[in-house]
DNA sequence: TCACCATTTCAAGTTTTTTTGAAACCGCAA
DNA sequence: TTGCGGTTTCAAAAAAACTTGAAATGGTGA
């Protein structure tokens, strides 16, 4: 296999192409992290992120903000929960959703 | 429909639920983030943004880190590529990839 | 206990993304 | 030209994500 003479040179000078795969992330940290886009890859879910970052609110306000139906959003959230972007906590009959730590990362 | 007091009151005090949606990102830029996202949303993808961020390198190297098949490897450039996480620019027999600025805010 | 409200779960259907292998493309050198 | 190496494109199949509406759950107050 022939390469570029350029990228030839880089390679040696940093010790071969082992020592550059060497350097790549692990797997586990690899798919962790796109576990985290994929969780952000939809608008809805974008959307939902952004209004808890203003204040913890319940489901159905949430749902008010959205316009979507409730087990659509459901499923939305519970997409945004596993990948600890949100949590929720119950409080007498709701389920008050507010966004976490790693959440707030990404909004803004 | 019932809500916390809590949260009725911080809705009140910020002008009502209408002046909250309203403090929403608008649909496209919801879409053009998650769009990107989802470009970033796979780890072989992380893993190829990782190695140019390191140096740029034609195809066949790249296929050499990443241990995949040509056609496979062609698609998820595609996808960084329509994301402008990465670009390719033509060089003889080769084509050479690189990160883009923008792909470079993420990674590390 | 019962009925009710807010929310989740479930299974089926739909859409989107990813994988695969074969065929095509493109520039180059003989 | 012709053939070749490097790379992409294509269409079909497989897998994953999303949507839908109906049914279930779980706490609460009567």
């Amino acid at each position: 296999m022939e390469i570029p003479e350029e990228i030839e040179d880089w390679i040696e000078s940093i010790g071969g192409m082992e020592r550059i795969i060497g350097n790549l992330p692990d797997e586990k940290s690899l798919e962790n992290r796109s576990r985290t886009y994929k969780a952000l890859s939809d608008p809805i879910r974008l959307k939902i992120l952004h209004l808890l970052s203003m204040h913890p609110l319940c489901v159905c306000l949430i749902k008010q903000a959205v316009g979507i139906s409730d087990s659509k959003l459901s499923y939305h959230l519970s997409v945004l929960k596993s990948a600890e972007l949100i949590k929720g906590v119950r409080k007498r009959n709701w389920i008050i959703y507010e966004i976490t730590e790693k959440g707030l990362r990404y909004v803004d």
